[in-house]
This record gives C-alpha cells, sequence and structure tokens, in this order.
DNA sequence: AAACGAATTGAAACCGGTTTCACTTTCGGG
DNA sequence: CCCGAAAGTGAAACCGGTTTCAATTCGTTT
C-alpha cells in the first residue's frame, strides 16, 4: 500500500523498448528522436513522441552514460560554501537547474587548490557535462585546462582572460563606485581591508579603490590599506592596528559584508560611532547587512541571479546554444554606515 | 599534450574485464571481490586485488549502477541553502563526503514542500543510495514516506519519533537554558520572538522558553510570545510593534541569530541599549554573531559537525553497519548582548 | 571408499541506452 | 527516364558492470 508518488504507481518504468513497441519503429529510431542526432521522419516522429508521453518516458541516466551519451550532470565546485554569498549563488544553481533534467552534483574544496584539482578529476569519473566553478581562487591556466576537458563556467570570480567564462560583477568598477560614494560625502582618509591576497574580486576592488583616490587627486597612503581575509576578524584586527597606533582616517572601504561587520565593531571598540566619526562601506550586501546597527552601507551583488546566470549558460554550452551573459550591475546599497565627513 | 593529472595519462581507464585477465579469473569472480557477495578463494582474492592496485581500477558508477549495484551517490535536500546555518551543514556534508567514493547530488526546495516531493521523485530515478534531509519543515509521515524508499537522514531539524534518525541538538533544552541564562541575569518580561510557525525546531524552543519561565515561576505572558520567521524582518517588525504598543521588557530571545539582530534595531531605532537597557540572546552562533554591536549571545549549535555526523551515519546505514549519533551540545556563548538587569 | 552438502567458479544473460553499418527509399538534376 | 547523393531505418555490437545458473572441487560423514 504505497502512496501514490506522481506517476510511478506499480507499473515499472518505460524503456526505450517499450517505446519501440509502442510507436512500431526500432528501438534505434527512438534513440534517435531522443538525441535529435539523425534526420527521422515526421510521421514516425509523431508516433515515438506520442508513445513516451502514453508511457511517460524518462530515459534511464545511467544507461545513457554508460553508452557514451551525456550524464545530464553537472558538476559544481565550491571553495567555501559556508559562506553566505556564495551559498546564495548555489542556491540560485540548484534552483535553476531543477526541472532542466541536469542535476548538480557538490564538491567543496574547502580553499586548498590541490582538492580543486582531485575534485575535478573525480567530477570527470562522474562523467559531469559541465563544471560550475563558485568564487574563490582559481588561476587562470587552471581554468584552461578544465575547460579542455569539459564545459566550464565560473562565476562570483572575476577572471581577465575568460570574461566570456565569468559571471561576477565588475569588481574594479564596483569598488570604483564604493570609493567614490565615500569621497562625495567628503572623505580624504580612507581605509581599505582588502579581501583575501591572490583572489582576484579582491585585487579589483582594491584597484577600483585607487583608481577612485587618484581621480580625485588624493595620494594613496600605504599606511592605510590594510591585508584581509574576507571574514570579520581580519577587518576587526586591521581596524584595532590602525587605531591603536593612532592613525587618523574617516571612512573605510571594508572587502566585504563580514569585514565591514569586524571593522565597526573594533570601532565601537573605541568609542568611535558610525557613520558619526567614520563611514563604513562593506561589499556584497548579504542578508545581515539590513540589520546590523546601524545599517550598513555595501555594494549590492546580485547572488542569487548569478546563480542563475551560471546554470543558464552552462546548458547553453553543453548543448551547443547560443547564450549572452547577462548584465550584472554592482550598486551601492546607501543605508546609514556612511555619512557627510565631520567638518 | 594534455596534462598529466593524476594517474589517467594516456591509457584508458581499467575495466573489469582488464582485471579479469591480468588476475587470471573470470569478471564474474572480480565483481564478487569487488562487492564481497560471496565467498572467494584467499589465492583468487589476492591476485585481484592485486590487479585492481596495479591497474588502479576503479569500478564504473554507471555500469555499475545500471546493472543495479550502488549508484554512491547521496541525495541531499536543503529547504533553504541560502542560510548560513543549513549552507554550513551542506559544507559538512560535502567536504566528509569526499574520498569516500559516495558523492552529493542537491536539490533545494526553497521552502516548498511539494518540491520536496518531487525532488525525492526525481533523487529515486537517479537511484540515490541514501538521503539527507537538510532542516526545514518535515512532517514525520513524509521522512518514514521517504524513509520507506531509501535510507533517510534528516539533519539540522528535530522530529519527535524518529530520533534515531535526526541530527541536531536538543531544541528544547536549548531554548530552555538560552530563557534560563536571562533569568538568571534577573529577567522577568522576556520577549521571544518564535521561528517559522509549525517548524519543530521553533516549536521546541520555545517549549523550552515556556518550561524555563515556568520553573521559575514567572507567567507566561502572551503579548510578549511574537510570530516570526526566523529572518532578520520579523525580529525587526515583531520587536518595533512590541515598542509601539508601549509594552514594557527587559530581554527577547530571538529564535535565531538574523532574526535577533532585527530586533537589535528595532531597539535601536527606539533609543533602546543592549544590554542595558534590553539584553538579546540569538540561536546558533553564526559567523556574523561575534561581529554585531555588541557581539551577541548566542546558543552555539555545531553546524559544521553536524553535516559530518550524517554524512557518516548515512554510509554507516546504506553498507548497514552500525552507527551512533554524537552527542550534540548546544551550549548558550554568552558574549556582550546579555546583562543584569537594570535594577 | 562412496555419498553428500558446502564452497568456488565461469559462462551467459541482462541492465537500457548509443552508435556503427548496411540497406532501402526518395528526390533533384541532366 | 536514369543516376548519384541524401534521407531514413533496423539489426547488431557495445558500454562495463551484476547476477543467475549450472558445473566443478573439496572436505566430511557413514
Amino acid at each position: 500500500m504505497q502512496p501514490a508518488t506522481g506517476n510511478q504507481l506499480n507499473s515499472k518504468k518505460a524503456t526505450i523498448d517499450d517505446i519501440a513497441k509502442l510507436a512500431n519503429v526500432s528501438k534505434s529510431t527512438v534513440s534517435r528522436v531522443l538525441n535529435n542526432t539523425t534526420p527521422v521522419h515526421e510521421d514516425k516522429r509523431a508516433a515515438v513522441e506520442a508513445a513516451m508521453k502514453e508511457l511517460d518516458f524518462k530515459p534511464n541516466v545511467f544507461a545513457r552514460s554508460l553508452a557514451g551519451g551525456q550524464s545530464k550532470t553537472i558538476g559544481v565546485l565550491s571553495q567555501h560554501l559556508g559562506s553566505p554569498f556564495y551559498a546564495t549563488i548555489a542556491e540560485g544553481i540548484i534552483i535553476h537547474l531543477s526541472g532542466t533534467g541536469y542535476w548538480p552534483m557538490f564538491a567543496d574544496s574547502n580553499d586548498e587548490p590541490k582538492n580543486a584539482d582531485q575534485a575535478v578529476d573525480n567530477f570527470l569519473d562522474r562523467k559531469i557535462d559541465g563544471l560550475i566553478f563558485i568564487g574563490g581562487m582559481l588561476a587562470e591556466e587552471k581554468l584552461k585546462e578544465f575547460n579542455a576537458r569539459v564545459p566550464t563556467f565560473v562565476v562570483g570570480l572575476e577572471l581577465q582572460d575568460a570574461v566570456k567564462r565569468c559571471i561576477c560583477v565588475n569588481n574594479e568598477l564596483a569598488g570604483y563606485n564604493a570609493t567614490k560614494h565615500l569621497i562625495e560625502l567628503g572623505h580624504r582618509s580612507i581605509v581599505h581591508v582588502k579581501g583575501i591576497r591572490n583572489h582576484m574580486d579582491a585585487i579589483n576592488r582594491f584597484e577600483g579603490y585607487k583608481r577612485a583616490l587618484t581621480e580625485s587627486g588624493i595620494p594613496i597612503d600605504p599606511e592605510l590599506v590594510c591585508e584581509g581575509q574576507f571574514d570579520g576578524q581580519s577587518g576587526y584586527d586591521a581596524t584595532m592596528g590602525l587605531l591603536e597606533r593612532g592613525k587618523k582616517f574617516t571612512a573605510v572601504f571594508a572587502a566585504n559584508d563580514i569585514c565591514a561587520m569586524g571593522v565597526k565593531l573594533a570601532l565601537h571598540r573605541h568609542s568611535l560611532k558610525v557613520p558619526e566619526d567614520v563611514s563604513v562601506i562593506g561589499f556584497d550586501d548579504q542578508a545581515e547587512a539590513s540589520f546590523t546597527v546601524p545599517p550598513l552601507t555595501t555594494v549590492h551583488q546580485p547572488a542569487f541571479e548569478m546563480g542563475v546566470a551560471a546554470a543558464t549558460a552552462i546548458i547553453a554550452m553543453i548543448n551547443k546554444k547560443p547564450y549572452s551573459l547577462p548584465e550584472l550591475p554592482a550598486e551601492v546599497t546607501v543605508r546609514e554606515s556612511t555619512a557627510k565627513v565631520k567638518s
């Protein structure tokens, strides 16, 4: 007495032979209409399609893959899924893939490049049809190497030569805009807490920071540029260091939101008020940003949409159809952690 | 001129026939030592194992699954992967699964029960060997239904009858301890912003809240109990509502951390200081909790470890080996958002 | 020493598709 | 009206395993 779950009641699943029999053709022909490999006469095609519908035919993924066809599997390799930004991208991928027939298989390199290599090897054993790489650090050559073996897309990470394979915002421009926002509020001593060293997004945001300052005729003070890790602790430590050394500044551009939170906490420790004494801007606009005290001004990244775009693009690419990458604006979302500099 | 990636240099992958030939036995025998289904003479077993090692044999997952064996795939169904708590659980699962030969395949129901049903159906088409259900709301019968079809584990969600299938903290006790912490600080008017209605974790935390109050002889004031959604907005709205109606209270137990952040922001809007005027305690201890201003007192949940435990347990169950669920303490982590009530 | 059940083992069928190959039609062009 | 290329089709081989079935080999039991 098992519950009726959709369509697989008691009857076993239909196979390609059942379809062939019902449509009065050979299984070869069924396979042909299934994969669109060879022209099939319209009459038969219709008969086959009718039969498939009638029996609710779904090709067996394993048989298909064993015989050399698609595995209908997409490998998704993240670097650190625990991060909300990446998790939201992943969610976008997963949800958009559902119903397409493709399924995502996950691996997480935990920020270890050698894990990434191994994961890709294992993915290939599983005959993935495509690979989506989420965030993290990926050397440009690695991407090329992966892409030579299986169609690959990168999301949430900006690579230089592979623009058509990256789904990401323009980090340089976003960093520029974030810094510009502070400059327009009158700030001239602006701290930047960088993201992970060698991480392209971190580098590009920093480039944007420098360009904005330079354009405005503000010299870049190396002492105001701090190393960071895209985490709260590094924002905290960097700011504490600055404050303890007595360095003066009126604004901070943190590499991401959680880092900005660390910055704010450090300011709080020194009884500095945000935004009255110091303005703080973050990056990502993760859910928590709206609810910090005060709500955090930050650069919004459409994480979910980025995941959706990656899923869309990889499927198109697998099926050799044209695709276009969406414009992904990274706009400064002004809330309450930035204000005009005190005169 | 392809790069040497590990062991699959130029030679094609070894098949079971290659092993059979090299070990001088039939493929049936190889299959037997592979699956340990039938006793095999020690000599041959050794020969086969040596051959497998020599050729670096890895059975083809698709052939294996097609023929009726294991697919070495674990279905992971999350409800909302974008949530940091769930994402961290997922990360624990993914990382722990790596190297075991099993691979996680993901689906996300986006909090829609009917999506969950469909995802499970599709998972079964893919012949998953086991199912891990992350968080969300799952009716007890559903779990039983799923479990009848494939070994199932639930992580991050507490179910009543299925204790041996749930990997979660004791939410009632945790809610009790959180509330008790506030009571011990002298609070007597304690707000609770609940989690999603019908969500077992939310219900249990609320039960703990009630028990703590009752034990301490504090009557439960229905006006201090607010509906919520496990998100920032509901914490904010609930608190604003209370404040606007002039309801007095000195502490808040929020259903999770992001909700607590909403609460804190609302208090800030009314110029109430945390913890001087109102104490706030959250739940989960997500990464952001340490960096809010002031750092949030919260109930710690070992999310990553929970994911690891789930992965460990499901593999043991699939292979019919005994497993034991770890003790998962949910301890109050005292930071700075709670303090003695003002006298 | 004959008989018998348990332990081993290999041949062959089967899982459900894809693809090669050979053969039959069909159609446009000269 | 004839010819060659293109279209359309089915039979059969193949992908790489698992499993059934029957046969063979042993160690024991009377």
